[in-house]
RNA sequence: GGGCGAAUGGCGGAAUUGGUAGACGCGUUGGACUCAAAAUCCAAUGGUAGCAAUACCAUGAGGGUUCGAUUCCCUCUUCGCCCACCA
């Protein structure tokens, strides 16, 4: 007998895959398609943990699934290459980004590869490859071409570790979301993108998207647009400031004004009795970090000196400066209203500012309809080296010109020393030689020496169009092929556990850019998300190597168990959008669960074997009489009708958690599969069907069973004829409370009254029954009667 | 402070257009096989009482609707996530 032998089974079919280019898809094709990814990895030089398994593992099944079924299935994979983590390791070892990068990719390629995915890997990409880059270089300047690609000077969120500045997205409480530092403002020219252009349709388009409620109602958050108007109040001086509000009809209470110390017309209101308070509480502000600001929300604030008129009770108001204003919200400016609002409220009782009950008025009476947006635009400038070259120079006059489109890629000059120059630039200004390039100025109409841009962009542009490369990934005459586009895209599945805000909005906000242009024939890239939950340590905590309580999937595979186990113990483990516990035990009993589908299979094949052969001794007949597991063969046998019922049960169960991505109560339904044949006994039929439903979650040794089998994997289909049986058992309450149940034949659930009868004769129903019944209740869907006594 | 979600045996979790609560797995206990162990197989396994049939209790707590509630409604507790001085 042949012993469940994982690691060999595993062996000979990843080689048979690899040569065989099995999954491999059809270019463009007559039949229908299904594409899927999971959000690509950041290729780590710790390999592959038990999260990417997770999500790769869901992917992997649906691909599996839509494949076995016969659609022409697409499921590439990529890498999300630039980042802080290569450039940190270059400036600390002194090794070249580019050369880590390939160590990471070729590591996670191989993992990938003995986790047996259906990954079809002539479309692999990476994103720090210049053909690759070229490219997110060239949707750079489309964005600029129509001004959404822009620079600004403004008070920026700096990383004095990671001496970058960092996107909105980017801060997490007050700190950098890659080294945890507290972040800084700083006052910075940066280069934008204008995802505030989109902002409505970003918004209004989210409740058509086949994606997790929870998802949706964070990028609703994020975006967060607020309806109100915007009002111009007169300033003695003969200024003006206008403010924003979503409550215009409540103008009458605004007892004073407020503006943030950032705010740009603040000099204009200062008087010499107040400039210097002024001054200097606007330097406390700004040094006060978000953590700061986050802690203490005691009102702060000075006068500025100068008053405006309320345009719709003509008093005089004074304006005060605070740093609960923010400048990057509305006007910077707001009116404050102490009756109706709380903060406002909390301010004036702080500086004995008036507070009067406000009649309210008509909306639009003294102000023009105005939406913002708690969204601010998408900042792309880092201050790196090991990024996407923003495609840029300037004259010398300090003026940009972009990088004409022939010119492409500009590449990443080697470089010897990585770090920071100290002025806030990346290691890029100190590449001299790279730094010059001989550009046409159209203002001058004469060739001109400019010097390129040194910073970099944020990974996210990166990131931002990968999902239509994979539709061609080695175009090398644009982008995205636009047959391959109409063929295969928009995404039909995409699966992930992280970047439920940036990377899914700014995805969706290209999308809508070049569907403007021309380029995309659809507005949403993405028609189902999956958002899988993370795995935590046996202890119950995040797993971290600081800990020391990371599991290793690729250990778990070595110890022995193989990676059908570690896939199907992933999958088995809960439900996929929730977080789960690894439990080191559970795994056997997965492995457990599979080496009895090898068992059942090996034994059906033996038998069969030894059945042609008639001089079989007593001993090893005695010896297979013994044997727990029964093996039926034949079509005369007589556990072939009863496993019919739980064949098709089971197929049916399979096919419809898959669609429902109830994988663990899939994996479930084929133990309860395999527990059953084990009593009752295989045929042929059964074990096929167990092997080709089983394929998706354990692929190596399914395929290994259809081969001993003779089989195909072409996914079963269930019969309703045989999920019905001619006897059913009907549930008889008292009051609610279970007292006995009835096995009748199906045709009895027609007859209420017979089934009344029937229970009214059990003895079990009769103790409870003996003072009159005054209602029954019969449900024929749930086989079920209530007496109400 | 606002929003969303969750709470079921010793553990992970099943089951909801309201209809037999605890599928499946882990763990535990007993047994078979073995010189022995591992592996494998079989059986039992929510709690309390009982030899047993059985009875009562039980889905975070308390109310409500209903013939019937893990499922629907109200109040509360705890935990998780998101947003948070956004005018």
């Amino acid at each position: 007998m042949n012993r469940y032998d994982p690691l060999k089974i595993e062996q000979k079919w990843q080689a048979k895959w690899e040569a065989d280019k099995a999954f491999k898809a059809t270019e463009i094709d007559n039949k229908p398609k299904m594409f899927l990814a999971e959000m690509f990895p950041y290729p780590s030089g710790a390999g592959l943990h038990v999260g990417h398994v997770r999500n790769f593992t869901i992917v992997d099944i649906l691909t599996r699934f839509y494949a076995q079924q016969g659609l022409n299935v697409l499921r590439p994979f990529g890498y999300d290459t630039f980042g802080l983590p290569a450039e940190n390791y270059a400036i600390k070892t002194g090794t070249a980004p580019q050369a880590v990068t390939k160590t990471n990719t070729d590591n996670f390629r191989k993992q990938a590869k003995r986790l047996g995915y259906y990954i079809d890997w002539s479309r692999e990409i990476n994103t720090s490859d210049p053909e690759y880059y070229k490219w997110t270089q060239w949707c750079f300047l489309q964005l600029y071409k129509k001004g959404l690609a822009y620079q600004k000077e403004s008070y920026q969120w700096w990383c004095p570790v990671d001496q970058t500045v960092l996107a909105n997205e980017q801060v997490e409480n007050g700190k950098c979301w890659r080294c945890g530092h507290e972040v800084e403002k700083k006052k910075m020219k940066q280069w934008f993108f204008c995802i505030t252009e989109y902002a409505d349709e970003l918004l209004d388009n989210i409740d058509s998207l086949e994606w997790p409620e929870r998802i949706k109602t964070m990028q609703k958050n994020w975006i967060g647009r607020s309806v109100g108007a915007e009002i111009d109040f007169k300033v003695k001086n003969g200024r003006k400031i206008t403010v924003f509000t979503t409550r215009p009809d409540t103008i009458k209470g605004a007892t004073f004004m407020v503006v943030a110390p950032e705010y740009s017309g603040l000099d204009a209101l200062l008087t010499d009795d107040t400039r210097d308070a002024v001054l200097k509480y606007k330097q406390t502000a700004l040094k006060k970090s978000e953590i700061e600001r986050q802690e203490n929300k005691d009102k702060t604030g000075v006068f500025t000196g100068s008053y405006a008129i309320n345009p719709a009770t003509k008093t005089e108001i004074p304006i005060w400066v605070a740093d609960y204003v923010l400048a990057s919200y509305g006007t910077g400016a707001i009116m404050a209203v102490p009756a109706m609002d709380d903060r406002d409220r909390e301010f004036a009782e702080r500086f004995n500012l008036p507070i009067v009950e406000t009649e309210l008025v008509d909306r639009d009476l003294y102000g023009t309809p105005k939406t913002t947006y708690r969204m601010r635009d998408w900042l792309i400038s880092r201050q790196r080296y090991w990024g996407c070259p923003i495609p840029i120079a300037y004259d010398k006059a300090g003026n940009p010109h972009p990088i004409p489109e022939d010119q492409l890629p500009v590449t990443l000059p080697e470089i010897k020393d990585y770090q920071p120059d100290q002025s806030g630039r990346s290691a890029l200004a100190k590449a001299t030689d790279w730094l010059k390039v001989k550009l046409f100025n159209e203002d001058t109409g004469e060739m001109e020496e400019m010097t390129r841009e040194t910073d970099t962009l944020d990974g996210y542009a990166c990131s931002s169009w990968y999902l239509w490369r994979y539709a061609s990934p080695h175009d090398r005459q644009a982008a995205w092929d636009p047959e391959a586009i109409k063929y295969w895209e928009p995404l039909d599945y995409y699966i992930g556990g992280d970047h439920a805000v940036a990377h899914l909005l700014y995805v969706r906000f290209w999308c809508k850019f070049f569907a403007d242009e021309g380029y995309l024939p659809f507005r949403e890239p993405v028609k189902r998300l999956l958002y899988n939950g993370y795995i935590n340590a046996p202890d119950g905590k995040k797993m971290s190597k600081s800990k020391g309580n990371v599991i290793d999937p690729l250990d778990v595979i070595n110890d022995g168990y193989g990676a059908d186990t570690l896939r199907t113990y992933e999958m088995f483990i809960g439900p996929y959008e929730m977080d789960a516990v690894w439990d080191p035990r559970s795994v056997g009993g997965v492995y457990r669960f599979l080496n009895r589908c090898w068992t059942l299979c090996n034994d059906f094949c033996e038998s069969k074997t030894n059945s042609n052969v008639s001089s079989r001794s007593s001993a090893a007949r005695q010896r297979e009489s013994k044997r727990a597991v029964p093996v039926a063969t034949g079509d005369g046998d007589a556990g072939r009708e009863e496993n019919s019922t739980i064949r098709h049960q089971t197929i049916k169960k399979v096919t419809t958690d898959i669609h429902k991505y109830q994988f663990n109560t899939a994996v479930a339904a084929l133990m309860e599969y395999v527990n059953e044949l084990y009593k009752s006994g295989a045929t042929q039929d059964d074990l096929i069907t167990l092997a080709k439903l089983l394929k998706p979650f354990a692929p190596h040794l399914a395929s290994e069973m259809l081969e001993h089998l003779d089989a195909n994997d072409a996914w079963p289909t269930w019969d309703n004829q045989y999920l019905t049986s001619d006897t059913v058992t009907v549930v008889v309450q008292v009051n609610g409370k279970l007292r006995a149940t009835l096995t009748v034949d199906a045709a009895a659930l027609d007859d209420e009254q017979k089934i009344i009868d029937l229970a009214l004769a059990e003895p079990k129903i009769q103790k409870y029954t003996t003072s009159g019944i005054k209602k029954t209740i019969f449900i024929k869907k749930a086989k079920l009667l209530n007496l109400v006594v």
